[in-house]
DNA sequence: GCGACTCCGGAATGATCGTTCCGATTCGCC
DNA sequence: GGCGAATCGGAACGATCATTCCGGAGTCGC
C-alpha cells in the first residue's frame, strides 16, 4: 500500500504555461465575444489569445462550454452584487445599489445579453441562490415599507430583464437612460396597489 | 414606333403561380424564423414552403433581404397599431390599447425580438413616422393630466423595449406577466416627477 | 544538462449553409 | 392544343467554421 491517490494516476503537476493560459484564454474569449457576440469564430479568439485553437480545445470541450463558462462568471458576478446588497443595513439603499449594478454592467458590456440568452433557461436566468438574494432584498424592502406590499422578486426579476434591453436600446452616446427608468418604474413599484 | 409603355419593358404580368408563392415564401419564412431565430435555414424555409431554395432566390436577393422584409412587415403591424391608438378620443385609453397591442404581439412570436435586434438601428427600432406617432400619442395623454408633464416618446419607446424584455424573460405558461410591469411602469410615469 | 512527458500550433477534416445554375416544368396567350 | 417565355426544383459550388490530429517545442524532475 504505497500512498498513491489513485491507481491509474501518478500525475503530475500541471505546467506552469498551461495554467497561465486558461486565464488568458477566458479574458481573450470574454473580450471578443462582447465585441461580437457569440457567432465568433474559435479561431478570432484564438487569434485575441495569442494561441492556437488547439490549446483551447485541450482546456474546454468545445465552443458551448467556452460560452458556458464565461455565462457562469457573469451570474457569479451578479451573485456577488446580490450578496453586497443584501448587507446593506438599509433595505432601499441595498436595493438601489443592485439595480445601479445592473445598469452598468450592461452599460459596459453591451452584447453581454446576447450571450446569455437562450443559455440560461427563463426560470434561472439568475442562478437559484441569487434568485433566492434578489427575494429576500424584495422582501426586505417591502418591509421596510419602500415598496408596495404585494411587490414580489419576479417584479424585480422582470425589472432586472428589462434594464437589459432598455440598456441595448438606449442611443449610443446615452449610457445612463436605463437610469431614468429604473427611477420611473421604482416610482410605480412604490405607489402601485396592483388590487389584482 | 410601335407603342411599347416604356421602350425597355414589353413585360408580361408576373404569372399566377409565382404571386402566390410570393405570399407562401414570406408565410412560411415568418413561421420558421419565428420558431427557429434568424438562423435558421434557407433550405428549411423552402422545405416549409413546399417550395425549392432557387424559387425564393427568384423572390428575394438573400437571405438579409428576406429577414428585412419580414421586420418590415412587424414594423408595419407596430405602425397601424400607432395610428390605431392615435385615432383613439380618449388618451389614456390609446396610450394603453397601444401598450396592450406590444404585449401581445411580443406574446404570440416570443423569437421576433430577436430577428429585430440588430436589423433595426438604435434610432429607428420604430420606424420614423411610427416614433412621431408614439410622441403624439405621449402628447396628448401627457396634456390630459394622465401622465406626470416631463414623460416624453423616449420614455415610452423604452417602455416598448421593456416589455420586449420581459415577454421573452416570463416562464413558460405566464402570457401576462408583462400585463402587471406595464401597469407598474404606467404608475410610475403618473406619479414620478423626476426633477432632473 | 538530460530524458521523458506535457503542451502548443496550425494545417487538415468534415459538416453546414448561403448562393448559383440549368434542365424540366408550368403558365399565359393565341 | 401548341408555342415561347417565365418559373421551378434541387443538385452543385464555395466559403465558413467547429473540431481533430500530430510533429515539434517547451517544461519539469532529477
Amino acid at each position: 500500500m504505497s500512498e498513491r491517490p489513485s491507481p491509474s494516476a501518478p500525475r503530475r503537476a500541471p505546467r506552469r504555461d498551461a495554467l497561465r493560459n486558461d486565464a488568458v484564454v477566458i479574458q481573450a474569449a470574454r473580450e471578443v465575444f462582447a465585441e461580437q457576440g457569440p457567432q465568433a469564430s474559435m479561431e478570432s479568439i484564438a487569434a485575441r489569445a495569442g494561441l492556437g485553437v488547439g490549446t483551447i480545445y485541450r482546456r474546454f470541450p468545445g465552443k458551448d462550454a467556452l460560452l458556458d463558462a464565461i455565462a457562469r462568471l457573469f451570474v457569479q458576478e451578479l451573485d456577488e452584487a446580490t450578496a453586497a446588497a443584501l448587507a446593506d443595513p438599509d433595505p432601499a439603499a441595498g436595493l438601489e445599489r443592485f439595480l445601479d449594478f445592473v445598469g452598468a454592467f450592461n452599460t459596459e458590456k453591451r452584447r453581454y445579453a446576447s450571450l446569455l440568452a437562450g443559455r440560461l433557461g427563463a426560470d434561472d436566468e439568475v442562478s437559484r441562490p441569487t434568485f433566492e438574494r434578489i427575494r429576500q432584498l424584495t422582501q426586505k424592502a417591502v418591509d421596510a415599507g419602500h415598496l408596495a406590499p404585494d411587490v414580489t422578486g419576479d417584479d424585480i426579476r422582470a425589472l432586472v430583464a428589462a434594464i437589459h434591453a432598455v440598456v441595448a436600446a438606449a442611443p449610443d452616446g446615452d449610457g445612463s437612460a436605463w437610469r431614468r427608468f429604473v427611477r420611473i418604474h421604482l416610482a410605480g413599484l412604490r405607489a402601485g396597489r396592483t388590487e389584482g
